[in-house]
DNA sequence: AAAACTCCTTACGATTTCTTGACCGCCTGC
DNA sequence: GCAGGCGGTCAAGAAATCGTAAGGAGTTTT
């Protein structure tokens, strides 16, 4: 397994010296953004275990960069600010943050919220088999199969297939089936889904001009219908 | 769908007291215990949603009472603590508590760490589903049900819906309608609302020309009526 | 080296959704 | 009565989104 990732997003050089130097050692790889929008492109390309934010960047609220991030990423973000009245404690929170500490504050702390972010982050064990109709698939030996007989699908496909039916009669945006399947940096490649959609159709649906198991949602996302 | 619980574990009844009346309102189911055996009794058998922890408790230590609980539990465990030395923090942290608030804090930012420690736990349990009569808005799956039956609505249209449900009881007035949904260049176009509106009643109301759900309020907005 | 496979890209027609304007009815104030 | 504002309805054209087929580039298999 390789190492845990950490993002950091602050102006001040002199904070991400300090961060660095606190948790670079052995654990951890540390990668730096100056400002909002270098942080919201790493969260996307990098693909973090935890993000470090501070509220006070140059460009863009660090309120917009939770927000933003949020859309496609459930990557765990902890606030480091300065501030410290309630409303902003509140805002960042309900913004999609999942910790907040207010500058000053100890490493050991630090550290150890970074471990219960770690904590929460880690997916619960999944079904093994998922049954939708005639459609089966079988996460652990990734293999599908319609009727009984085995489909063969692309890696591209096979992940497609799997996050929606991870969410299984929900509809999952575009930029979130984007960013799980291709990374965060392609989430705004949408023609993507509609070529690789086809292609599931016409190895799973009875009649791919009529589609019953995976349904669009004109202008939001796709849909694994359960019943 | 019955209303979240709050088990709170502390020894002092003002802090009780406190934070009964604080929390009890309309929102949460709380519950008490006032030491550590109790608490561990009761977070077993009326399995609260979130868990509040004081650390200074006569019978148990506090942080006994976390690991107690997280050998057979996730319940998210929120501290609140008079003690601020950061050992306790990182204790109480690593015993298996999810965050850790120091005496005296702000009710506000209380309520809004346990919206994500609700966040967090939401993985598997059901969905937030609004109901109004024999309609039915399913958030997380971005699903509109009337009469049980599936009902497809555009992007403009649910995001309209969800608006006023999220509001529902209340009037929403044309330009918060309109920014929500258009953004805030388009708090003019109240034109938009009469069209979408219109579409939405033929969708979800039984006699569209006497609406019943989707009340107009002249000159003031619209309202998605509760009963 | 050829064949097979996968991925990405492009182009274009089909479909869905959005916007706009015309028209109607109702109510209110003049 | 009637003008004017407000809200509702309808439909057509514009715009955005979607589905599909096909081909090239890169990689792996045979």
């Amino acid at each position: 397994m390789s190492k845990t990732t950490l993002l950091v997003i602050d102006d001040e050089l002199a904070i991400r010296r300090f961060l660095r130097a606190s948790l670079d050692e052995d654990q951890f790889k540390v990668i730096e953004a100056a400002d909002g929008r270098e942080g919201l492109r790493l969260a996307a390309t990098e693909k973090p275990d935890v993000i470090l934010l501070d509220l006070g960047l140059p460009d863009v609220d660090g309120i917009s960069v939770a927000k933003g991030i949020r859309e496609w990423s459930s990557t765990p973000i902890i606030v480091l600010s300065a501030r410290e009245q309630e409303r902003d404690k509140i805002n960042a929170l309900d913004a999609g943050a999942d910790d907040y500490l207010t500058k000053p504050f100890g490493v050991g702390e630090l550290l150890a919220r970074i471990r219960v972010a770690l904590r929460h982050s880690k997916k619960s064990p999944e079904e093994p088999v998922f049954r939708a109709g005639d459609l089966e698939i079988d996460f652990a030996a990734h293999i599908v199969r319609k009727g009984g007989v085995e489909v063969h699908l692309t890696p591209n496909e096979y992940g497609l297939l799997a996050v929606l039916a991870r969410h299984a009669g929900k509809v999952v945006t575009h930029k979130h089936l984007l960013a799980e399947v291709w990374g965060g940096a392609y989430s705004e490649e949408s023609h993507y889904l509609r070529v690789y959609m086809g292609q599931l159709r016409h190895k799973l649906e009875d009649d791919p001009t009529r589609p019953k198991l995976l349904t669009t949602e004109a202008g939001v996302g796709y849909r694994l219908k359960t019943e």
